[in-house]
DNA sequence: TATGAATGAGCATTCATTCAT
DNA sequence: TATGAATGAATGCTCATTCAT
């Protein structure tokens, strides 16, 4: 009989029902002004069904990061992949996160702007491995620009940091602070991803750096 | 009569120890953490004074916001009125920014980070002339910089929403993450504006850019 | 029928499974601390089952206290039917009272400790009969023993409610007072024996009682 | 002017009023079954008044436990110090216990028979100096009749354990068990007492005594 | 018979805020 | 001006119990 089937579907769509609730719900307001009476009440149950899902508020908050790195870190992984030159292959991406967090920017706000409840411990963003390994990809790539000659000669996990802050810098700020008067989106995204290419290229002065020649 | 004067300026100075007791509590525990008691009995008073001074709690964050906007204009004027290329300016500038931010992640969080009670409406950064008035400096900065053909030709107000966005994606993700392997902050700073500047600065293909020829 | 058989057999196991859980339950942690949940989740049954045996949880108690009572009766009365002496048998009753307290701390707990959901007027212990009947026991013995010159002349009643008062608070405090410097189990349990037994011993006026005859 | 102390009597007041209304309910329902809110009401104030004599609900209870031990402590120590032979102090302190217990049963329940929330290690019963100091005291009264010939010789601790253990069981059950068909008191503490006391007596030290002459 | 989703009342505790003094 | 007692509403969470299936 298809009871216990439809059973489980049910409690899968409840849960899913909390967790788009939560998630709204604490980009709308911040973890701490959560509360669990609040996602109760706008699911139309009483608060105990919550906890027949998720341990704790902190529990249901990590569920959702965790949906949330792995789906970034996917997206930047893939691109990575790609083909094209190491530069290429790092714009592409830097390109695709910012335009997936601006494309979900509860999503960016809660995972990476939200006060976590986490004590260093247990944050979830190094545990998780996606995000971990699009980190190493990065490191990876920028190695290989500077082997063939594309990058100039950087420390790659110096490297890869700084691009990953720059890019987290302008999705943080356009979805934070949308009083200031920003340029079109798409004007800003090439203007920083231009800058970080740029400034990471070899310029080529003693090799033959393929642009600069190129170009000279 | 001094009586009143000195009344008025024994209020001005609780003020002042309310204002920076609350600044390193919020700062040290997020807005939500701290309560009007803890402030309270660090200042030795009853909670009843804050009142006095401040309709309440949300009132006394954004006094403090407010006085935060202010210093980091001041500071990213200063440096900006300073002598050196436009690129060598931008650059101390930003450094500054960053190494302002991160020798007060209190302040830098309490400002620019979402723990805000804020709804987008009524958000005090907006209403910050300070800060604003350091963004046009900037434009400025990097205007010139293409004059004297230093910086490539690029949109002055882009690249200095670009070149903000990427410091405070730096400070930010240096304060907030503190799980991560980060490498040593120098190192960081360095490498980001080694990029910005190197990514900004023009080539001179045609005419003589310091920097290609100091090592060409 | 068969089945109609099987399934009352059925039913009644599951009660018993159901009881001697709450037993160990409500013994290990106290019957506030324990929770039909728990209980369910022992039996591997869900909560509900235990609805269709006992109304709720005052009742499973209330069961359960019935059981004990029963059994500590039963072990007291076959000894005092045994062999020997009045005394010795008064001693052999009584240690063994304490001793089936002491190993099964968690009915005796159950039974004569507080944790009691009841009001003084729902009490099972006095509904009890079976532990009315060791006490009857009790006195009847003494009475031998006074008959035969081995007790002192006490009133049978009195001494009997005296000696159960006296293990009980041994088997009590032992039970309840993990923290204080108890010395050995055995050791106590002879110390008190010996001092009721001897308490109670009558002073030789046949034999060379000792004070009587100090005194005659 | 007397508004300082007026108000600390008040806070004095307030505080055993508090005291005292949460003795009797703790003692009518047990520790678990009474809630703050409970005997906020009572007290006919919002619960938060209670967090502002005591840290919580444990602390409260704490409270009340070591104002017991401290009351019983004393009763025994100013007889025990009195005149008279070890076996009279000890019989005289005995029976104070027990009458002590039987006058305060409300104090004597939440002294020794209510469930206490508190791990073996934070017990104020042995933290408790008074308690403990009574404890020694009777230890050290029973080495003196042993010194004195008037006591058999007993470890003194093991007596001490078994006479505490004997007048607690008959408070705790004279106390717990109304429905039980009991002597009148004073028949039972002064036959339990005779007991214990004539079960300690030495029998016969110059002559032949059994125990002392199977030694000798 | 047995399930398990769901409830509703309740818990200890916290805290911004008020107000008589 | 400053106090501090007191409030009232809220918070995360728990649990005995019910009931449609």
């Amino acid at each position: 009989m298809g009871t216990k089937e439809r059973r489980a579907r049910q409690k899968q769509a409840l849960r899913q029902t909390i967790l788009a609730t939560a998630r709204r719900l604490f980009v709308e307001e911040g973890y701490e002004r959560v509360t669990m009476r609040q996602i109760a009440q706008e699911i139309e149950y009483t608060p105990g069904i919550i906890y027949t899902h998720f341990a704790d508020k902190k529990a249901l908050f990590k569920c959702l990061c965790g949906e949330i790195y792995s789906e970034l870190g996917k997206i930047v992984e893939s691109i990575a992949h790609g083909g094209g030159s190491p530069l290429d292959r790092l714009r592409l991406g830097l390109g695709a996160y910012i335009r997936f967090g601006l494309a979900n920017p509860e999503l960016y706000r809660l995972a990476f702007l939200v006060e976590a409840p986490f004590g260093p411990a247990d944050n979830p963003i190094q545990a998780g491995a996606p995000a971990g390994h699009a980190y190493n990809l990065m490191c990876e790539v920028i190695g290989q620009g500077i082997q063939c000659g594309e990058v100039r000669p950087v420390q790659p996990q110096a490297a890869a940091q700084t691009l990953w802050a720059a890019v987290h810098g302008l999705a943080a700020l356009l979805i934070t602070d949308q009083s200031f008067p920003w340029l079109r989106t798409d004007v800003l995204i090439d203007s920083l991803l231009d800058t970080l290419v740029e400034g990471l290229r070899n310029r080529g002065q003693r090799r033959n750096g393929r642009r600069s020649r190129g170009k000279g």
